[in-house]
DNA sequence: CGATAAACAAAACGATCGTTTGACTGGTCC
DNA sequence: GGACCAGTCAAACGATCGTTTTGTTTATCG
């Protein structure tokens, strides 16, 4: 197989011994996923760093297949709610500004990729994302559609330039810029005297003013 | 596994039956690799689709590590080439500005996305990119890098307000974008009545667009 | 022609995969 | 106490994986 240079996860998971089964499963999950991909994570390297017998995937979530829709809607739910609670507290404003909407859009994913215990779940959607499955398209459009339409009623109302096809395109770009950001692999890598916070503070503040500006062409 | 609406190929594969089975294997490896991932792609899957023999894989190319590696380098070289080339063109001008130099950068990696008989290995590529390994990343900056720097160049004299940090920024905030609307995961779908050529040629100046204002900002 | 080597094909190898089975545990309720 | 049940566990199941082996065909060249 592809040598990787994670053969052995390397580094201890952060298995609360205390925490349920199916929390530890879906913690050890998550993180071996993220790092190895929903394919080639074997079940047996899971329970092992989970701490759990190899039978306990199938008890509790039937299947594999259904463990990894478990992992996604875990995090796709919390995204969605801080989205739209960041929205809705930035359209209450007397004036909103385009950087405000994209702050709620871009904002609450950046944060996503470092708390929850996890911090790796933007790499499991950034690989998901390229998987390009059909079924996967459907049940992000069922979990993300609404979140989506919302943001793009307000952008349209910060845009009454842009026609419909030019603004949806435009947000799709963001959308891509966001993606690459949080999955972390361009040339830009957090500097080791510059926090976690910091980091991310900064990539949102570079976002924004990127993106702020794209949406504002001519 | 996970369920997937073409568990099956579903459609034919352009096997030409003359080339060679060293060329076969490589233009199925390409569109099963895009299809199905790396590590799902099975070798008879693979010799099935390209109609050679199961043994003919590491008969040819040893592994399938290494197939991986061909398959991207065949690629990645044509991408490095055309791009070079764009660029020495736009910079040979009397006055070059920053949406061609966005041209030279952009259209050479949507035009690989169809032509070359392959026109998956796009997709590939994202699902490389968030696999996020570390020896992909080496592989990708020894490949690349000279490119990414000769682009960069450009940019900075194209920009020269802009600060160092600033621009390595914003170009990996273009190149998250590009991947994205390469990777065809987006929103936006080419439409039945608009022909590839014309759909592909639309992508891209959406993507100027946006980029050169992205890049531009304040 | 006969020799040499590259190319192809069929079959099997050991390993690993997701899943299932059946036994055993500890606790809960009648 | 005995019946019940969710939970855990070791062990095994059949399937599929990448790779190797072994033998045959095909082509090249002295």
């Amino acid at each position: 197989m592809l040598k990787r240079s994670f053969d052995s996860i390397g580094w201890a998971l952060p298995v609360n011994s205390s925490a349920s089964t199916k929390e530890r499963i879906l913690t050890a999950a998550e993180a071996l996923f993220a790092q190895r991909g929903f394919e080639a994570a074997s079940l047996r390297q899971l329970t092992a760093a989970a701490g759990v017998n190899l039978a306990a995937v199938n008890y509790h979530f039937g299947s594999k297949d259904n463990l990894v829709e478990e992992v996604f809607k875990r995090r796709l739910d919390q995204l969605n709610n801080r989205r739209l609670a960041a929205l809705k507290q930035v359209t209450a404003q007397s004036e909103t500004t385009l950087e405000d909407v994209l702050g709620a859009f871009i904002r609450p994913a950046l944060d996503l990729s470092h708390d929850g215990g996890g911090g790796l779940f933007m790499r499991v959607l950034a690989r998901a994302f390229a998987e390009h499955d059909d079924s996967l398209r459907k049940f992000l459009s069922d979990n993300y559609g609404h979140v989506m339409r919302q943001f793009t009623t307000e952008f349209a109302k910060l845009l009454p330039g842009l026609s419909k096809e030019e603004l949806y395109w435009r947000i799709d770009l963001v959308t891509g810029a966001l993606t690459h950001a949080m999955s972390g692999f361009g040339i830009i890598q957090r500097k080791s005297d510059v926090s976690e916070t910091t980091h991310r503070e900064q990539t949102a503040e570079h976002l924004i003013r990127f993106a702020a500006a794209g949406l504002r062409a001519p």
